[in-house]
DNA sequence: TAGATTGTTAATCGATTAACAATC
DNA sequence: TAGATTGTTAATCGATTAACAATC
């Protein structure tokens, strides 16, 4: 006699990365849609304002479950409760940051976190001169706290703005205290197990497009 | 009689945009080759070290036009040289930087741009008080001053770190003063005319990502 | 020499766009 | 009703990866 177990594995679609790029961009037109009383907003709307393919903003869209009018379009307010819910933005999520130079001040000092569902509960410096202190509001400590920090506190992310040759280590040294996802300011590559998560926030990469973009210009102007 | 004038029209072949956005990982993995004397790599190296595909990073390597040798690599020197080429990063750009808040002042007081082949020449605020300053050993002038620097001293890049809502008119106003491509960190859209290339460093977007994967870590250790 | 590595063509994969029936 | 709009399937496009001959 032979049991078969079926495990009840739920089907879910896999989101490609680009769809979910664009998902604060749909967010962003909706605010503004709801500021100004709009009850329902269309695909061509959404395309001509963020320059995009109404069949591509449809497909995205989908991904939330909400399902629009022909001829109406989508419900304004539940289609940016459905986005907020699919970005995971309608509750705080705590982070801390690492690296209070000038670029992690300034991330410290952005009250737009808010909006993207971020927190930053405490920032870690290796600097004692800058321990003790508080920037923006946020108390700094010493990096050498973080491991009982993390003890006390739930924190799964953590914002790296640490000089390149600093990252990997530290990195490990967050990994190990239970550090599980990075948003990451510094070029360098990281190297951590496979289950950490790592969003790279590589400025050269951008700046690479623009430099070659501009040289292109300047080419055929000539 | 006819006379046919044909345009010598360079082919050159379009390169893909994810291949820019490489190109400075290749161009960081050779500092540091060149720091340790070593004069040549392979794309087995490369690929190691950032997590890529050989055949992809052959690709890449191939839009410079350096050509590596079979069982012994490329030569680090000559595709540091050709990569700083390829990206123009090897004499300095000038840009301006406009909005002088946390961000913008985080900006000014980076180092780093210098390897970017960026100069930051000035920057502009609409904030009387910062005006006349210097942040960062960078003047700060008032926005309505921006006209009369750039009949002065030709600058094509902007970079842009205001508030969104006046991303637009600021924009508008600079296109009409000679900039022809933006760095622009807020995340509001802009519509300019089809010359103007901008980027968009938008960190909404990788957020995004990350905020999708965490839940995603959640789901699975529930 | 043998084998690691290059450069290129072909196959695959994934995302975007086109086509079109359904519908309010 | 007519036509704007949705949702989905098929076609296209572009980037990545596989296969493989050439070669130092």
């Amino acid at each position: 006699m032979y049991i078969l177990v079926t495990m009840n594995k739920k089907i879910t679609k896999v989101i490609p990365i680009p769809t979910i790029r664009r998902m604060p961009a749909y967010l962003a037109v909706l605010d503004e849609c709801m500021a100004q009383n709009r009850r329902t907003i269309s695909t061509t709307d959404f395309a001509e304002q963020l320059v995009l393919n109404p069949v591509q903003v449809r497909k995205d869209l989908a991904y939330t479950g909400v399902v629009g009018k022909p001829k109406i379009g989508y419900d304004t307010s539940e289609l940016h409760y459905a986005l907020q819910q699919f970005l995971g933005w309608q509750n705080l999520t705590d982070a801390i940051l690492v690296g209070v130079g000038a670029l992690g001040t300034a991330l410290l000092g952005y009250n737009g976190f808010k909006k993207f569902g971020l927190n930053i509960k405490a920032a870690f410096d290796c600097n004692e001169d800058k321990c003790g202190t508080t920037v923006h509001g946020k108390r700094i400590y010493h990096i050498s706290k973080v491991q009982s920090f993390l003890k006390k506190n739930s924190v799964a992310m953590a914002i790296l703005t640490i000089p390149e040759t600093a990252a990997q280590i530290t990195a490990e040294k967050l990994v190990g205290a239970g550090i599980t996802g990075f948003w990451t300011f510094s070029s360098a590559q990281l190297h951590l197990p496979a289950n950490i998560f790592i969003q790279y926030e590589d400025l050269a990469t951008g700046l690479a497009v623009l430099s070659v973009r501009l040289k292109e210009q300047q080419k055929e102007s000539r």
